[in-house]
Parts: structure tokens; sequence; C-alpha cells
DNA sequence: GATGAATGAGGTTTCATTCAT
DNA sequence: TATGAATGAAACCTCATTCAT
């Protein structure tokens, strides 16, 4: 183990995002109620686009005309698409760190670890799920070494993270606690990731989540 | 169990992408030597331009530009730059299809299954990390459900894919082997993706190598 | 000399200039106490404009920020960015017509026409690079054809040229001097403009300095 | 006099131009006939659109539609707008630079003074007329800080400032005979600017160069 | 009086793509 | 075979300007 190069992700994302993500229009001033209120469908629009056409054919103009207003309207709330898509990613960060951590911690491990197993499993494939289009932006754009994009994603999970971790720690298996839980949370997310892709090569939900449970409890509960 | 659905792919890739693959020129015409030199350099900018730019900003003037010709000569050989990232992803599949098979199947299981685990473990990370900007490629147009790129990635994963659905077949772990083996690839493939954030979370090669063969051995061989 | 088509400057700017320049807020109705604090504001910081990215890069929306407010407060007070120069430019010219005027009559030229010649020189350099913002402006508007500010130069150089023009005329160079006087302030004029460049030419102030009051002195006193 | 802080333009504009002004198209490569055909039309637009328009509305796409082009075309052979302007700009300093020393320099300054004076006169009169759109551009240029077209300014009229130094070095008039000779060149750039002012003030032309020659005589020639 | 907010309009810039050589 | 050259098309982005509050 080398914790001493951990980066600290325990207090939130980094301070440089803060410029990124807040709510100041192009002016510096900060927006009113309407304002705000544009600036939000702006945001819906967006996360609208992502789910239509993807990361890659993300254009302003298309948010725009989303969100029904111009270009013009979107430069006042946001330097460009990907300023948008960011605040996104932080949104769901914002509002899943502790979900996630929750979905994780709160099971009763040691009553009924299989029933525990198989709701993390299952919660996770549904957040997955649900907030695919975001989370495969957070995926990509960390693999291509963004920072403000991995710090967020690292901060997301974070909480599950390392309730796996603990939950992993409380009984020898003879492995790293923290690489057991990294383990556990890729295999999630690229399973939901892939998921179709699965389905159509012959492996139902049913079988896939109970595979799945059944390896995480191995995992972290031995 | 859906084994019916299963689509067709031990046969290799499907057919619509041949014309997608062949090397005849624009005018229809099968290049000569210096042409298929040509479409050779062509393909390796493509690859550079993969691993320093990334999928979203290829760019055939670019691209032509690392190949030292200009982009007239580029649609000589290709329709797009896509088209170029295919035949990329197409010769990797193609060449990698049977080591990786052979790299599960390859290994003495019953005599030495920790060891074996190990070197499954280890190969596919080396694989996977030397030829992460294709794979990268192939991962999220498969998950923005491109058939073609699917259908490659399924089909240079499926070798290595069925010889661990045949081990998990092996021994009743009351799991559907199918399942198993998908999983065990997919945590395989989401791990060497995201290494270096893993790393930077705090967690080291060794350790990371050592619990993901524990996991793989418990889950393909009991 | 053709005298008969002099146009009548001698009374003040054009009457055209007049509605350019009034006061009046964009309803037309006259702004109070408050209201004309924000249109000097709103001068001040067109000024200051002036002097840090200049004429060419001049726009609304730079003046409104740094003076505190909006466009469209602007707007009340002008109908674009010009009239607010035309205005400082108008100010200008109203505060230092008759200074220059009075630079060059009020000197003792015939008791100590060396002493009065410097004194000239060095009250019309520091004059212009006090204001060179400004001047540069009329400058350029006058060279590009615009009438008002071209009528607002000559109106603010007026004073000073038929002060030199009567001085040249007492003696008999065989010069007209009115051609002398305007070639005068020309040097002046341009010389001041381009000082940094002629400094780091390698010609330091005072013998610059030396050299026009000599040609000065020369020129309309003999 | 300070010689020692004098800058080193005696051997041509700064390498650093150099960069700016080669004829190499946006890919890099050196073009061809046609190529360098369609660059010099841009060129020609580029300054018929100077001295219709000005340098403060010159526009990239007006400039392409007077060639016959498009805008697309023009970003083949130039960064942007400036870019052109200032090969124009180095163009006719390249041009002028040894013809306007010779203008000083050639003259019969011993035998005929009064006649030489003149023709310098005369001469840089026209000079700046012809080219009175790209030595606004200079001029302004310069007086705004940028060293490219101040270095370029400085050499091209660097020829004819240093042969009339050199002339009001030959007698002893008490001034810096640097310092004169830039007044000298002010003064005439000046006037050139300002000639439609002046004449419409009630200077004709004969009566401004004889003033001006008179000036120039006694400055340089005693 | 002041200004938040919205946007039409228009120039800039980049590229994929074509075609004649 | 290769490519110089040109450009349509489309997105980007910025501002002047307006209007309702």
């Amino acid at each position: 183990m080398s914790d001493d190069i951990e980066i600290p992700v325990e207090s939130g994302p980094s301070q440089e995002l803060a410029a990124e993500l807040d709510e100041r229009a192009a002016d510096g001033r900060m927006p009113g109620r309407r304002g705000l209120a544009t600036r939000q469908r702006l945001l819906d629009a967006t996360a609208e686009q992502l789910e239509t056409v993807g990361y890659r054919d993300l254009k302003v103009i298309d948010i725009a005309r989303a969100a029904g207003t111009s270009p013009a309207t979107f430069y006042q709330y946001f330097p460009d698409a990907e300023a948008a898509v960011l605040v996104l990613a932080a949104a769901l960060t914002e509002a899943w760190h502790e979900e996630l951590e929750a979905l994780v911690a709160g099971r009763d491990w040691s009553g009924d670890p299989a029933g525990a197993a198989h709701e993390v499993v299952e919660g996770f494939l549904t957040f997955w799920t649900d907030h695919r289009a975001i989370l495969k932006v957070l995926d990509l754009a960390s693999m291509e070494g963004d920072f403000r994009f991995r710090d967020l994603r690292t901060w997301l999970l974070n909480g599950a993270t390392e309730a796996l971790r603990d939950l992993a720690a409380t009984h020898d298996s003879g492995y790293d606690p923290k690489a057991t839980a990294g383990i556990v949370v890729a295999m999630l997310a690229h399973v939901a990731n892939h998921r179709p892709g699965l389905e159509r090569w012959g492996v139902d939900h049913d079988a896939l989540v109970a595979a799945m449970a059944g390896m995480l409890r191995h995992a972290v509960a031995g």
C-alpha cells in the first residue's frame, strides 16, 4: 500500500473546479431568478443532447435550440459546451456521492451478506443506467486524463469505494482491501456500461446480477 | 439464459464490415505496392493521432499531415477518418483474437490455478495498455451502439471470454458461466482503462494484479 | 492662397455637432443630477478605455463594465460608442482651445523669442502627451475624413495656429504665414505622437525640444 | 546624443517579422504558382479595402470577396487580416527604403540647396499620398506600440532620416542633427497626412511646399 | 433611472471534401 | 498515384442593441 501518495478527495472536488462551476454570468454578475431559470433550461438541454447525440457531437447551437434560446444566450451562462457538462457532472456528483456511500454502508452485511451484495449490485446498475449519459462522459474524460472530470468521478465513487474497502478490511482475504474495492467498482461500472452488449451476447439481467453479487460478496465479505 | 438470441460471432466480424475494410482505392481499383504503402502510412498516422489527441478530435487533415501527405490522398483510401479507425480496430481484432484466447486457454488451470489466473490478468493488462488508444474507441463506440465497432469488440474478446466460460462451467459455482466470464472480462477491461486513476488513488500495480487474480481464480476455478 | 474657400471655424465647431453633443437622455428628457453623474462616469470610462485599448477596440460593453453599469444604461446617454468619444473630444476642444491660443500669444516674442519658442514647444508636447488618447482619435478620424472630428480638431488648434500665423505675418519670410503656421503645428503634433519612437531611435527629449524650438522660432520669428 | 541606446535597424526589419511574412500556406507548405497568384490577389484586395474602408473596418470576408475568393481561401495564406496588412507594409518598406534614401541623398545640396529641398518635399508628399492607406496603418500601429509595424516604419524612413541627419551634421546649427532629421521627417509625414485638412483651411499646395522646403533647407543646410 | 436578460446579426474560423492536374 | 488549391458548410463566438421590469 502507498497511502502516502493518496490524494485528498475526502473533502470534495478540487478548489480549481469552483471557478468553472459557479453560477455567474459571462459579465461576472450573478443572474437573477429568471436568468437562473434559463441557465437551468440550458443544463437540462445539455443533458438531453448528451443522451441523444453523445459527447462527441455536442454542439452549443443544438443545446441552445433544445433549450428554446439562442447560442448567444448560452454564452451568457457558460464559456463553452464542456463547461455545461462539467456543471452537470458536478451536480450528479453532489447529489449521489452520499447516496452511493449509503447504498454500500447501509446494508446488513453481517446478517444477510447475500442480500446486501444483491442490493448493492442492483442499486449500482440502476444508478448507472439512469445517468449513463453523464457517467459516460465522466469515464471518457477521466480516461483521457482530464483532471476536472477525473476528480469528480473519484469523488462521486469515493464514498462507496471506501465503504467497500472498510468491509473488505474486516476479513483477511490476503488482498489489499483498497485494491479489492477499486476492482469491484470497476466491475460494476464496466458491466453497467456494456449491459446491452452482454445481453445481446446472451447473458440476461438476472444471471448477471446474481453472478456479480456473488463475486462482490466473496470479495468484500469473504 | 437466452442462448437462442445469441448472435453468431464465432465466425468473425459481420459481413457488413467487409465492404468498409477492403483495401480498394476510391476509384475501385486495387492499389499497387506503392499505394498500399501510402495506405499503411495513413493507418499508422491514424493510430498515432488516436494516441495523441483521442477519438473526439481525430481529423482527416491531421492524419494526412502526420502521414506526410495531403487530405486528398487520404480520401483515395478511406471514405472518412472513422473508416481508418475501423480498419485499425479490425486489424487489432484479427491479430489478437486468438492470442487472447490462448492467453486464457493455454494455462495450466488444474495444476497451478493461481499462476494461471495471475498470468491471465497480467497478460490482459499488458495487452490493454499496449493498445489502449484503439481499445478506447472500441469501448466508446460500443457503448454508443455502433454495431460495427461492437461486433469487432465482441469478436476480439470472444475467444478469451468463451475460454473463461468453459472454465467456469467445469465447476458448479451456482452462477451462469457465461455471465461470470463476461463479468471477469469487464473487470479486467475497466481496471485496465482506469489504472492511472486507481494508482493515483493509492493502489499499486502489484496489489491490483494480486486482487484481480484472486477474484478471477475464485470466479472461474472455484 | 485661397482664403475664399476657407471654412468659418472662428466661431467654434459646426452646428451639426450640437445634436450629437447635447446631454439629453435617450428619451429626450434632460437627465437630473444622478443621471448626469452616470453620464459622466460613462465618459470617464470611455476615456479610460481609449487609453488602454485604443479606438479600434472600443466597445460599449467594456465601457459600461468599466463604468460599473450595464450596456443598457450606456444607451440611455449615447447612441453609440463613437458619440461618447465625440463628447470627450468636444470637451477637450472646449477646454483647451483658448489655453492653446494663449500658449502662443501670451509670450514675449519680441523680448525673448528663444524663450517663447521653447515654452510653446514644451507646452504643446505636454498638452499632447496628457491627452494623447483622444488626440489620437481626433487625428485618425480627421485623416479618414470624418467631418465632425476634423472640425473639432481644427477648432482645437485654431487659436494657436492663428496666433502663429499672425506672428509669422509680422516679418517677411517670403512664405505664406498660414502655411508656415500649419506646418509648425503639424510638426509639433507628429513629434508628440511619435516621441517614444524617436527616443528609441536615439533622440532624447531635450535635444528634440531644442531643435523644434529653433525651427519654430526661425519660422515664425525670423 | 545617446547613440548607445540606438536600436540596430541598419540591417532591416527584425527577425521575428520573418515568420509572419513568409509565403508558406496554412499547412506549412510552399504554395505553387497558382497559389502565389491567389495570395497576391488577396494582398491586392487587402490594399484596396484599406483604401476604401480603412484599417478599423478591415474584414476577412470583405477582402476575400474583393479578391473573388472565399474566406476559407484567405485563411490558407494568412492567419488573419492583420497579417496581410503586415505583408503589405513590409513590401512597401522593402520597395521604398532605398528610394527614399536616394530622394534625399541624391540631390545637389551644395549646388542648389533650394531646389534639393523642394524636390525632397515634393517627392515625399507624393510618396506619402500614393501610399497613404498603408502608411496610415504604419503610423497608427506604431503609435499604439506595435513593434512589428514600428520596426517597419523605422526601417522605411531610416535611409532618408539618416541622410538628413548627415546633411544636418555638415553645418553647425547648434542642434542635434539626429533630432533635426527626425523632426523634419515628422513634419513631412504629418503634413502629408493632413493635407486635405490644411487645404480646406485655406493653404494651397504650392504655398505649403514652398514653406516646407524653406524650413527643410534651413534646418539641414543652414 | 437603471438594468437584467435575451438575441439578431454578422464576422471568424475550421474542416471535410472535391477536382483538375 | 498524388496532391495543390479551392471552398461550401457549419459551428463558434462576440456585440450592439432592445425591451420589459
